[in-house]
Order: C-alpha cells, then sequence, then structure tokens
DNA sequence: TCAAATCCTATCCAATAGGTAGGAACTGAG
DNA sequence: CTCAGTTCCTACCTATTGGATAGGATTTGA
C-alpha cells in the first residue's frame, strides 16, 4: 500500500497539473484537496528537493510543476515518497539490494515471481504521467481498461 | 515491499511444497531457510488458522501443506501476511475501503491507474502458485519472462 | 511596512514490524 | 510410562516509522 504521504504527493500534483502553470498555495491546494496543511508543506518542499516543483515565495507565490505534466510518471512520484515499486528488494531495478538469508532457490523461485511482478506494475506506473491521468486517457488504455474496479457503486467516473 | 514476515511464510510454504507430503518441523524449516525459529513459529501458526498448511503435534510432527501446491496462489498467502495488493484501500477488491477524503476527480484520477496497477498484479500473483514457482515453469511464462530482473551479477537462476 | 507565502527545525504520539521468552499440551518411541 | 521432540499459546520487548503539529525565520510583492 501507498503511504498517505504518497497519495498526498499525487493529489496533490495532480492539483497542479489540473492549475495549468499558475503558482498555487500550498494554503489552497490543502483545503481543495482535504490534506493538512502543516503536512502538507512538508511535501512539497520535499517535491522541490526532487525537483517535480517549482516554488515561488512571497507574495502570491506557491507551487508548479517543473516539468511538464507529460513528463512526470506516477512511477517517479512514487519511487520519491515510498522507494521501491517491487515487493522485494531482490526484485527491484532501482532500489535493488540483495537478500542476505538467500542461499537456496526457495529465495530465487520468489524472485522470479516478485520481479515479474515488479516489471508489471513499473510497466504501467513508469509509463502513465500526470497527464495520463488528468485527461483520464492513459498512455496505455488496453491495459487501464483491463479490468474495471467494481466498488459497489461508489464513483464518479 | 512485503513484510519480512511475509517472505518468511513464502519460502516456508515453498519448502514444504518441495517437501511432498512429508510434516515438517518448525526447527527444520528455520534451519534450512535462514528463518529465526521461534519467530516461524508464529508465523506457521498464523497460515495453519489460515488452514494453508497442516499440523501434526508430537514425535515426528510438523507442517505440511493442507492443499495441493498448485492449488495455493501467491495471492492468497501475500493478503493473508501483508494485507491488500492493491495501492489504495479505495482500488482494492478484498480490501475495499472508500477514501473518506476523496471528493473530487483527483482522487478518481488517482485511482484509475491504482485499479489498473492492482488489477495486473492480481493478474499474476492470483495465478502464479507453489507448484509453478517450484517448477520454474510459471502459468504465464510470456509475463514473467517479460523483461529479466539483473541485478549485476548476483544471481543463481 | 505588512500580509502572505515558502522554508526550516524540532518535537510528539500511536501503531507496527520484528523478534524473544517461557511454558503448556500433545504424541509416538523407548 | 516416561521422555524427548513437537506444536501451541500468551505475553512482552524494542526500534522504527507514519502521520502530523508547533513555532518561527525568511522572502516578496502589494
Amino acid at each position: 500500500m501507498l503511504s498517505q504521504r504518497g497519495r498526498y504527493a499525487l493529489k496533490a500534483l495532480l492539483h497542479l497539473g489540473r492549475s495549468g502553470g499558475e503558482p498555487r498555495g500550498v494554503t489552497a491546494i490543502a483545503a481543495s484537496e482535504q490534506i493538512p496543511r502543516k503536512y502538507l508543506e512538508a511535501i512539497m518542499s520535499e517535491l522541490r528537493r526532487a525537483e517535480l516543483v517549482e516554488s515561488t515565495r512571497g507574495w502570491s507565490g506557491g507551487y508548479r510543476l517543473a516539468k511538464p505534466a507529460d513528463l512526470i510518471t506516477f512511477g517517479e512520484i512514487i519511487r520519491l515518497t515510498d522507494g521501491p515499486l517491487a515487493l522485494l528488494p531482490c526484485a527491484s531495478r532501482n532500489f535493488y539490494k540483495r537478500c542476505e538469508d538467500c542461499v537456496d532457490e526457495a529465495a530465487c523461485a520468489l524472485r522470479r515471481v516478485m520481479a515479474s511482478v515488479r516489471n508489471q506494475v513499473a510497466e504501467i506506473l513508469d509509463r502513465t504521467t500526470l497527464a495520463d491521468a488528468i485527461a483520464g486517457s492513459p498512455a496505455s488504455r488496453a491495459l487501464l481498461d483491463a479490468e474495471p474496479v467494481d466498488p459497489g457503486s461508489a464513483d464518479t467516473a
């Protein structure tokens, strides 16, 4: 599961994506996205340090995306806020770490499966951009529409 | 990422799958899979309560799989030990929970993407069984072989 | 100069992950 | 019938982390 922090980051970035190039203040974003203001402040600082957003201070300052929304992928955002996409460190590409206790094939059988999961997840998240999500027309529609999630009737889409 | 607990559970179950129907004691499994014995004891208890394994006590007792290895999927194991496969509760099928603060499309744009990820992950994990992993010939070889993970040169496969 | 904004550091709290301890209950071998 | 080896159960511990708040320093245009 994503951390709340990660979810907030994604919501905030999607918000900025929808706001054109205009700077949006943390207070405004927090209010309209239902995020605790002070907490969002910290998150936006992190996003700035990661150069996903740019900020202007003072007067009518705020944050805006540092690049076009179609150049910012879910993958890079989530890796920043939540770390590896993979289910195991040994199946991660960007955060690879060997399992200390990996001596027999059991571990490797595991790793094979986990690597395939990682590949599929990365395939989606590294190809889907903020712009895709906003437009509602993701890069790989075939994948995204494959099998709709249907949580009762609670949905706006 | 999977919890250590989940990883241990998977390793132990794969171990049992490789052991034919013969009961294996916790001590033996722990030793050969490099898992703290007492901790594994707790995990095996949980797996028994979930009816993934059966136990016999006393003498030459131990644990064995409660069903054939080709009827136990990674999906059910991981859901048991680590909860939802989805990245967000609102994108989960088995653990669905509405996001309290979900009012505008941002959340739904998010959910669309996360749902597609969930579907792909579940597709793999619910179709891959212990037997598949052990045989090294997973259900959907096309997927699993799609893009091999290459962590430097540290690999036994 | 003032209000509004980002920025920075420190702190707090509850929950969880990971693991340990100690022993009760069971069971076949001897 | 006892004993060693096993599962089973309850409780506990400790470090880390997630999620957030507090308070103020700094910047900047109106």
